[in-house]
DNA sequence: CGCACTGTTGATGTGCATCAAACAGCGTGG
DNA sequence: CCACGCTGTTTGATGCACATCAACAGTGCG
């Protein structure tokens, strides 16, 4: 058996289309949250060795999703939340009519499903942005353990809520600022993520296409190649290819600022 | 001291300028969850007559915020989350430098604050919209009292949650559809939700202004008057001034559908 | 009654979408 | 090895949906 047939295969285009494929989780791999180097950014966030070790008990087995094969889609039954542990996903929604939203990338650390706790069932589809590991957590029983640890409980609550802010932010971006200043915002919300992670600020890769940058800020993907070379043309940054480097993370939050529009 | 005086009055124009005034709680209302016609939509959903009974001690005291008054600003620091009991409210943010995007409209029934548990603080500005009255519940005590009673905690992730997907589907919106299919999709679920309060779905009245509605769907105000226009010649709705009536629910939904932009 | 606010409609401008073409990278197979 | 097709990216030309600007009408509150 090669290691090619620990992963999942699914359409690797898009959030839409081809039947769905389950992954599957494989051999257990035996990394718990009690040491997970994720753990300060992830659920644990704060919780006693104790707390964490009660936390383990619900990560059964963690498993991995390769580039291009969803994780859930839209509809699917609520089973698990699913953390990142490595790699990177899309989520977003198709419309009746086949339009397709992306409603955010999560990296390492951040948690997938949240939206499903409203009806039981996923309201968006996630889909891995390049071969990835996640750990699911049992939501019923994650309920059940956070019942019995107040801190437990208090930082998934906070995970809800920190994703509405989060999306609020992006409404703002796409309801109101201009193509180069939603570019600037993404470019700088993606470095700052990156390195609360302990991952460069200055300089990293894109692990989505043009395209599904469009889809999340709302443009097309001319207009994201336009706005690249703008910020080139500005000295703010340098994107080449998938390759990121931020020269004046200043300029682009003055950028973003957007005083230049008096209102 | 006349009625006037028990309302907080603030200005009436926007989510940014102006200095803070806290809306004071004044003589208790007495109405609890336990008699409220809006159970069936708010925190208590499906919770035994004994879990109400618990949830009453936490409102403590109902109070009126006027027209144009601040419930909350972006920044205040979390003490509660407010369900609205009478009237409506806008909640938005501002960004550096002024640019406001309101980021949803809430009647009765609706759960006020749920992004400022993420940071302790608000993430956003709640503003009445008419003369309205809400419940505070005292955050840190609900957070307790759900620890014993499953069944809130469980409603009360379920609001969160909730939220979430509401974000989605206005993301959707505002990326994805033109200017007519946003106003149409605003106009259904507008109806959709005062349905569910038992109100008609055909016949309601905004009461929120052009501008507000344009800011929430990411348009300029001319562009709602002109959005009013098309679909008054289309013969779906009809909209003179605040009062809406919705005449053909069937045809806004394919509208919204979209159907005529092949993708 | 008068003034400020809100809503409507028309004329014009512009930012981004759309259409189009060329190119780079990359794996495949002859 | 290179030719080939496929995907993703870049850049240019053109068009259109919505923003902007402007004038006016309706509304309501002090």
């Amino acid at each position: 058996m090669t290691v090619h047939h620990l992963f999942v295969v699914d359409n690797p285009t898009a959030l839409r289309s081809m039947p769905q494929v389950r992954p599957q989780p494989l051999r257990p791999l035996k990394t718990k949250c009690s040491d997970c180097a994720l753990s300060a950014l992830c659920l644990p966030i704060g919780l006693g060795g104790h707390e964490v070790a009660q936390l383990d008990t619900l990560v059964a087995q963690r498993f991995k999703v390769k580039k291009g094969a969803a994780l859930f889609r839209t509809g699917d039954p609520l089973r698990s939340l699913y953390a990142v542990r490595i790699g990177s996903f899309k989520t977003g929604m198709v419309s009746v009519d086949g339009r397709e939203q992306v409603t955010g990338f999560h990296i390492a650390g951040d948690m997938l499903g949240l939206d499903a706790i409203s009806a039981d069932a996923h309201a968006c589809t996630a889909v891995a942005l390049e071969d990835s590991e996640v750990c699911p957590i049992h939501y019923t029983h994650l309920e059940n353990l956070a019942r019995q640890l107040p801190s437990l409980q208090h930082n998934l609550t906070r995970l809800l809520s920190r994703e509405i802010v989060q999306d609020h932010t992006l409404l703002m971006l796409i309801g109101k600022m201009n193509s180069d200043e939603r570019l600037a915002a993404f470019l700088l919300s993606l470095s700052q993520r990156l390195s609360a992670r302990g991952y460069s600020a200055r300089h990293f890769v894109l692990k989505m296409r043009r395209e599904e940058i469009g889809s999340y800020l709302g443009l097309r993907l001319e207009t994201i190649c336009r706005g690249i070379a703008h910020l080139r043309d500005q000295g703010l940054a340098h994107v080449e290819g998938r390759n990121v480097t931020i020269q004046d993370p200043e300029g682009l939050k003055h950028l973003v600022a957007g005083c230049h529009r008096p209102l």
